[in-house]
DNA sequence: ATAGATATAGAACAAAGTGTCCGTTATTGT
DNA sequence: ACAATAACGGACACTTTGTTCTATATCTAT
């Protein structure tokens, strides 16, 4: 790929999270983008057709690969198999996390950090439909179905929104732990 | 209270809970306001200063009186008491909603709802944090405390969410239940 | 190394939105 | 009825947006 085109790109993307820190996403102007990026007006629409446009394109660069696991083929019907895939899982993605904690740091503790966590929050749902769903104990089957999922993906996200909240102090696998105390009195047979 | 002043308010109050269900909050201009509320430019900065305020204000109008309740006072030491009052406050709460629901129904349901979740949530925590803290049991104390209080307004935020997502489909005792069932175990002695 | 392709710079543009001001009109509380 | 004041609505300077254009710089493929 055209090196300049990639060039641009990351400028934009590092311009839009300098701005992020500054000032909440419906303040920040394409000016305050391409100044800050030091590109010209017809370069960011080049690359963006609006700011909503690259707030989309950012967030596939900062999440994709995250849950871009292929453990959720391991499913298995074998409760103590599957929850220690799950397991496995869960501390995979906090690892993904970490390896890109200096980029997620900035954007999770920015005001306007919500946008962001709808947009992760959409793939994981998935992972937990397909992987933490068939797990649920007697409790959480008096809850309707649609009310479990949201609950279990609340839950991991406020996990490691707080995580993220306290600087990342803690390794993935106690965070993991947390989220297994909060969650998994729903979850284990 | 001049009537002119509260016909005007109420005017754009209505307005904007129309575009909040027409376009996203920052998609919203002062334009589309004041032609969808038939007022006049300088009227609508004579009650508000921006954008940001209208919402700040709408919010107070939403919620301040949902959570104006005395109960807090009631708490207990004795554990049941206190349980059994946490009950009837969140139960309390519940109603407050459904009271005001055919604006809430508008609010949470708009593609920027997020904003107003925000806001629901923070009055919420002070509840969260002077009545369910101290019921917490063996389980959630092994969490650092902050992350109990996300949790357990998380929650209680992901159970309304679901409410209103139904279209209110279960009574308030039913939803506090489904409260009870996600957040209990850590609460239960 | 060169040539053709293409990304970027930079300026100009109309259209739309912002926030403020001010004189006029209409409504209100007493 | 009258004084107070809220709303109207036009005008203003200013900023932002998204598009278009040409000239320049940089890249890829050969």
């Amino acid at each position: 790929m055209d090196r300049r085109i990639q060039k641009t790109r990351k400028a934009i993307f590092d311009a839009f999270t300098i701005m992020l820190s500054r000032k909440s996403y419906d303040k920040i102007t394409i000016r305050d983008l391409i100044e800050e990026a030091n590109i010209g007006r017809s370069t960011f629409y080049a690359h963006f057709e609006t700011k909503d446009d690259l707030l989309k394109a950012m967030c596939v660069d900062l999440f994709d690969h995250v849950f871009a696991t292929d453990l959720a083929a391991e499913a298995s019907h074998d409760f103590s198999v599957s929850q220690r895939s799950a397991k496995i899982m869960l501390t995979h993605i906090l690892y993904h996390l970490l390896d890109d904690a200096a980029r997620l740091r900035k954007i999770f503790a920015c005001e306007s950090s919500d946008l962001f966590w709808q947009y992760f929050r959409r793939p994981f749902t998935k992972l937990v439909t397909e992987q933490l769903l068939p797990m649920a104990n007697q409790n959480a089957l008096q809850l309707p179905q649609d009310l479990f999922v949201d609950h279990l993906t609340a839950s991991f996200g406020e996990v490691v929104r707080w995580w993220f909240k306290t600087e990342l102090s803690a390794p993935p696998e106690v965070v993991e732990e947390y989220f297994e105390i909060t969650a998994f009195p729903l979850l284990k047979a």
